[in-house]
DNA sequence: ACTACAGTTGAACAACTGTTCAACTGTAGT
DNA sequence: ACTACAGTTGAACAGTTGTTCAACTGTAGT
């Protein structure tokens, strides 16, 4: 939502350390790229998400029982589910009634193991 | 907020694959495991934060040059500083009438690196 | 064709989150 | 003691987010 320009406007500074700024703003990522980075991060940043992920770790599963798992409705978890599609984190495959979900990649399992050794301390 | 239990109430499912559920249910995490991570994702995901931990990622900064930085008021910065501080992602060094913040430890590089290899494909 | 059920979806609602604003604390300089 | 300013803080507000509810789609079985 903020974007940082050249001369940020809602700075009321006056004993700014203008050279170490500048520098910084050269070294720092695209706006886009901190956009993305944070939305990656917002997705796994709910306790329902990250326990149908864990739930789906073991291996696929579908909709009805995820919902039966984690008690609650299947709505919620679709719910849920629909966004870690959108954010590919999550495969999807039909069939007769039913649709499992599996983990997309281990990308995403490398990265919540990491958080949690961070987490242990 | 939500709390599973042995037997789920909420789900209105009835062809449910009971083995598959009650295993998984065992490999399960705990629910403060699960609190405790996706909480900590969300303090990632805000791009303000975000980018406030890029800022610091190359020096320790005071709070008056984030905030130019980032084209924030420092009232915005420094509650955000706060929610970095309470979750241990900062340190902090009072020198006169300056803050200055830095990067608590290398943990949460790693996992940002991670992150950013994830979203570059 | 009809019923049953897994899953999806949009709207509505409540809870949460980030920024703004104004008031405050504490340090430095005069 | 006074002024100036860096930083913090709580309340208020607006925007966002997750769950619920009800209606819907699609597949399987009869």
């Amino acid at each position: 939502m903020k974007v940082y320009e050249k001369n940020p406007p809602a700075c009321e500074c006056e004993e700014v350390h203008a050279d170490i700024v500048e520098k910084r703003r050269d070294e720092m990522p695209d706006q886009s790229t901190l956009y993305d980075l944070s939305d990656f991060f917002k997705i796994l940043g709910d306790s329902t998400r990250m326990s149908i992920l864990y739930a789906i770790d073991g291996g696929s599963m579908c909709v009805c029982d995820i919902a039966a798992l984690l008690g609650m409705t299947k709505s919620a978890v679709s719910h849920q589910l629909k966004i870690l599609r959108q954010s590919d984190l999550v495969t999807y495959r039909k069939t007769g009634k039913n649709v499992f979900y599996a983990l997309a990649d281990d990308h995403v399992r490398d990265i919540i193991e990491k958080a949690l050794e961070h987490i242990k301390e």
